[in-house]
DNA sequence: ATGAAAGCGCTAACAT
DNA sequence: ATGTTAGCGCTTTCAT
């Protein structure tokens, strides 16, 4: 008899061991549901015996399966994630605060991300099988068919950072429209005649909020925005909006109020490279986001920083209600944004 | 009999419908087993009943509970991500590919980030509670201990961008020494005299072997390193180092090898704002990794580029064999990185 | 405080 | 090709 040690055979069986309760109980001559309450802190269980289980767990390697409990429980501890545009450092930023803080909150994080050009209803299918608690998403949309679904299932939706016309599905945003009025009123202040906007998309209401609270700004000073270009959400969209907004022959641009900070920094990068114009005198250039690079001394970006920490606590919390969002009167909750006053403008 | 109602009720049960299979197969008069045997390709059974089933599946809102499937098989179909600094974008734009890879193979990616300081092995043991097919590690390094636990329950682990002395495990990495000569190769072929390397971590092995291979290019040319300063991996960190490099009175030193990208932005930002030096022509500055600001015209970065699409291909290619680590010869696999000459050496 | 037994939803072995 | 049955590992009544 010739034990198959080909490298196509699967791995042995020895050392693929996986500690059950059974294991435990059988050692210890308990019940499993005994050795199930001594990793249940609120379980009438002697703390004597609770010590001999917990002691031999640790030595026999020995942790609670979360996926049988899951099964049993009805709930999977996991939350999901549904994340696009990950070259736009915000929502890195923001995932790496939304995983400390799911940890500390004993939950896991499946993360989806949304491909260019996809929509995040194509990752659902594969989302709702998992059996998530809860699903946040920052991606663009969701049909209503599938914000159904969610709520068919008893799965709580939160939208961060975008506003939806759904009763089915939480939103948790920055105050755009204030703060889009606020740079207005910061610019007029400083004396700036002619603004533009670089805009993300217009589909996206975080741009058309932002857009809205800042022509509403300039309108209250008695000025018109001069001109509003496309700038993709992306570094290159913003360097080619910059190319379009201070080409030979425009009318001069004294101000820029971008979507987002990455195309704050296309912008400022096209400056640099392409005008003799400087910043902040001739030029004013506003971001939105606070990315990391927005404070590195070559972009000294003054911008609006968003509160991710706060719109994250919100959402979990919303999420930890239980509550439908249908249920509670206000499905967009704002956070504050805050003006950070740095070189340029 | 009043029904509760209040606004801190649990939602009504009304709408919370989980569909299962079972469901399904009382209203078609079939056995669960034949249910679940049409979402599964390989089984036999007849056309027409696999679409009659797909398709009620479909009107009444059912798919498999990944959940319940992963407790029968074993396999939960969730591949762990372990991932440190995602202060760096070289991990979040890794993190990015990796999870649309991640889905092509149908596996989902469970995402846990290492808090600045933490270690990646205190999140192991929620990662092992969820049974997880396989893990993949990007932070700092994983005890003995930790890593015999997931040899023990049959899990197989591979650390990318991280060479590790441990049998248990798997090692993807860039041929970081070899570019490091390359690197020192072209510096000298430019007429550098004086080279400076700044090092991320010196107990990170890709800091050491990147460093290991420069000095090896630059005594191969008669050259020896004049100063390897601590940048600690980050932006501010590089900013710093260069500060050290460049203070006046220090000698001259005419090219900087930097362990990462993101540190040779710091130190670019640091000669642009700090000196009158020009990049390139009184300072090369050669980065690693060749994230998306490297090409931003204001840097315009010369780096090494890692061929992350490989080496993720690799590692989950090694991940679906099923070997154990020990069981290879190679458990260190490397894959060529590309010199990407650009503006500033 | 502890044990016995049922069941979460699914798949795989066996039977037909 | 389809039905029957057992069981994945856990938690949760219900007994005691």
């Amino acid at each position: 008899m010739v034990r198959n040690t080909s490298p196509t055979a699967n791995p042995p069986a020895i050392g693929r061991v996986r500690v059950t309760a059974k294991d435990l109980a059988v050692r210890l001559g308990v019940a499993t549901s005994t050795v199930s309450r001594a990793f249940d802190s609120g379980s009438r269980i002697s703390d004597d015996l609770r010590q001999r289980i917990i002691s031999l767990a640790d030595e026999m390697g020995y942790r609670p399966n979360a996926i049988a409990r899951s099964l049993n429980q009805q709930r999977s501890g996991i939350v999901a994630l549904v994340m696009g545009d990950m070259a736009n450092p915000f929502y890195p930023e923001a995932l790496e605060e939304f995983s400390l803080r799911l940890q500390q909150a004993h939950r896991q994080l499946l993360l989806f991300v949304v491909p260019k050009g996809g929509e995040a209803d194509d990752v659902m299918p594969q989302v709702l099988q998992y059996q998530v608690d809860a699903i946040v998403v920052t991606a663009a949309k969701l049909s209503s068919r599938t914000s159904e679904l969610c709520a068919r299932q008893g799965i709580p939706v939160v939208f961060m950072n975008r506003r939806v016309d759904d009763p089915m599905v939480w939103s948790v945003c920055c105050n755009n429209e204030s703060m889009g009025v606020m740079v207005a009123e910061y610019l007029v202040k400083k004396d700036r005649k002619v603004c533009a906007f670089i805009a993300g998309d217009m589909n996206i209401s975080t741009t058309v909020d932002r857009l809205r609270g800042f022509e509403r700004g300039l309108a209250a000073n008695g000025q018109k925005l001069l001109a509003n270009v496309q700038g993709g959400y992306t570094y290159d969209g913003g360097f080619a909006a910059a190319g379009e907004l201070f080409a030979k022959g425009k009318p001069l641009v004294d101000a820029v109020f971008c979507a987002n900070d990455i195309m704050a920094l296309g912008v400022l990068g096209y400056l640099r490279q392409n005008t003799s114009l400087d910043v902040p005198k001739d030029v004013a250039v506003v971001g939105f986001d606070d990315i990391r690079a927005a404070s590195y001394p070559e972009y000294n970006l003054t911008t609006v920083r968003q509160p991710v920490g706060e719109m994250i606590d919100l959402a979990i919390g919303l999420l930890r209600t239980g509550h439908r969002p249908g249920s509670i009167h206000a499905v967009l909750q704002e956070v504050p944004g805050q003006l950070i006053l740095r070189g340029s403008a």
